[in-house]
DNA sequence: CTGAAAGCGCTAACAT
DNA sequence: ATGTTAGCGCTTTCAG
């Protein structure tokens, strides 16, 4: 309540006149003190105010207990929810968030750096890829580095990804089984290993049922693009009667030209399915049937993959299984539920 | 490429025949150095991949160019969206955000020590408040705090907050100018500052019309809560014919129960206001009306009162007006557009 | 303008 | 179990 300056650890061993490193060892989560004297530290700390100097102490044993995130734009309701897991159980572990945003490489490249000044114990990618030197920088500094739903040309480093070939493959079998005919895809921003593997699911199920591919826009997984790209798509004679659209946040731009400018019934007329399966996706303003990208699960496997990096140089690429959550967007085939 | 260990100014100064402090003084942007020193350090520390280590820099100087921000859940797009401001406006002031989540008094506690331990150069709170003994100890320790959106007993602490007041009474304005009878409240968490300034401007609004409120039901500041109080409120024989929500996320629950559940046509049999005018507002599938909190203009304000803080103890309230934007959520007096 | 020297607040051997 | 002693990598007087 009244420490006006700051209070170092050797004030308060004079205070308890003990040595300044007993004061540390108490402070010390694995170090030998005796009650006696913990008793002493702790009453003359708490009178005084102490508390330790992380960057003191991060400067002497190389570990700030700082995870440097790096995310793109926030607008997608998927990464704000991964941002607020991932915090959470930081926290839960001692550590915390250096919340970075960069929306392009080169952001990515000059982010990087700082978040590499700040001697990070982590870096949890979430954002554009980066190029392949800043990555090997990193690994020759020995910081973990943790590609989350991104790729990277240098398949060695640790990825943890939801399985979105097979999460597109699902939702060919769904518009097949559904007897959609017309079936048309809206692509996110291409340089995406997501929105690759995604379409590449997509086809290959569409290919196994004797289907192929009506219509294909990009999106760029953009709100405004994934408009656009709708109505693209649907100026002309014969519309497509089922899309597949390569995240939630643009299958809600394409509901809402669908629905509201266009006047077509979903899923009446056409079907209409995402990936995430954000909160929003559930809403009634929307119903939207999507690819489940577990969220808790890809963060955990991530914060795991950081804390204890995997000895075995083989089991770095952990990709978890989503579910196909069926709502009222899409035509539900019979037996499917 | 090939660096193994770190690599410190005393190997760059070695390299480079000059001593260990002009390395410094070259990385120190306001220090005096000969262009001939500038360049052979900067050779030196280019071939040698040099960065200065950010957390000896700060344990020396006292300053850590890291600003705690405390925000509570995401779920609400304002935040994300604060968030994100924040986040790239910091970067280009050349600081960096350690975020945290805090959705109790008591979390906010906690982690307001854990942020004080990092040294912080300043803190934004805006999650839940804080109490007035860790506010004292953060002015104690000369830490800049400023409450976003937040308020706290002790009115000296610097705080930007929209026009809330200005808010709800605009919007009582809106519902009598239309003609509206029967006017419904939903109450966001009356704990917050923001909840109670709304309803005061509403109510104070209502009376200058001659209007009292016909309903009021708590919602928390929650989705799930405000739908259930909207069920409470509609299961009347005599429902309101408007409704204002404190706030965007809660009124987008609304619209939800009130257009898919009630079959209620909005805003033909009832109009609904919201609070924040969150991108999600102007989307089509919900066409919110809505009060704009100039999330822009919040943080630059934020940012400015925390790099320089006021002088004078008196200018450390800053409140931003924000607009009624119309849509077609509400019906529009004449003459309003 | 440059170098030498003294720490910032703490941890980690090393003795005792 | 505790005290003593060296630094961690850098900034900052202070001389020259």
């Amino acid at each position: 309540m009244n420490e006006k300056r700051k209070v170092t650890s050797l004030d308060v061993a004079r205070k308890a006149g003990v040595s300044q490193s007993a004061v540390s060892r108490v402070f010390t989560p694995g170090a030998s003190v005796s009650a006696k004297m913990q008793e002493k530290v702790q009453s003359a700390a708490m009178e005084l105010g102490y508390r330790p100097n992380v960057i003191a102490r991060s400067l002497i044993t190389g570990q700030s207990r700082i995870i440097g995130v790096v995310v793109g734009y926030l607008e997608n309701q998927f990464y704000p929810g991964v941002l607020e897991l991932l915090s959470n159980s930081l926290q839960a572990h001692g550590y915390h968030l250096l919340m970075f945003m960069a929306n392009s490489v080169s952001d990515t490249n000059k982010v990087m750096q700082e978040i590499i000044d700040y001697q990070v114990d982590g870096i949890i990618l979430a954002s554009v890829s980066l190029n392949s030197d800043l990555a090997n920088q990193c690994r020759n500094m020995g910081i973990p580095l943790v590609l989350f739903n991104r790729s990277i040309d240098d398949e060695s480093f640790p990825i943890v990804t939801s399985d979105n070939y097979a999460g597109g493959r699902r939702v060919a079998e769904l518009f097949a089984a559904a007897g959609h005919q017309r079936i048309g895809y809206i692509a996110g921003w291409e340089g995406a290993s997501t929105q690759r593997d995604r379409e590449r699911g997509f086809l290959d199920g569409l290919e196994a049922a004797g289907l192929s591919l009506f219509a294909r826009e990009l999106g760029d997984f953009n709100k405004e693009d994934a408009e656009e790209a709708t109505r693209q798509m649907f100026s002309v004679k014969q519309v497509p009667d089922a899309v597949f659209v390569a995240n939630d946040h643009m299958a809600f731009g394409v509901l809402d030209v669908l629905r509201h400018e266009l006047k077509l019934n979903v899923p009446g007329q056409v079907s209409v399915v995402g990936y995430d399966d954000v909160p929003l996706a559930s809403w009634s303003a929307f119903d939207l049937t999507s690819v489940r990208q577990p969220a808790q699960r890809m963060v955990d496997s991530t914060i795991a993959m950081l804390l204890d990096p995997p000895t075995t140089r083989k089991n770095n690429r952990i990709v978890i299984p989503g579910d196909l959550m069926l709502r009222g967007s899409a035509k539900i085939p019979k037996g499917w539920n």
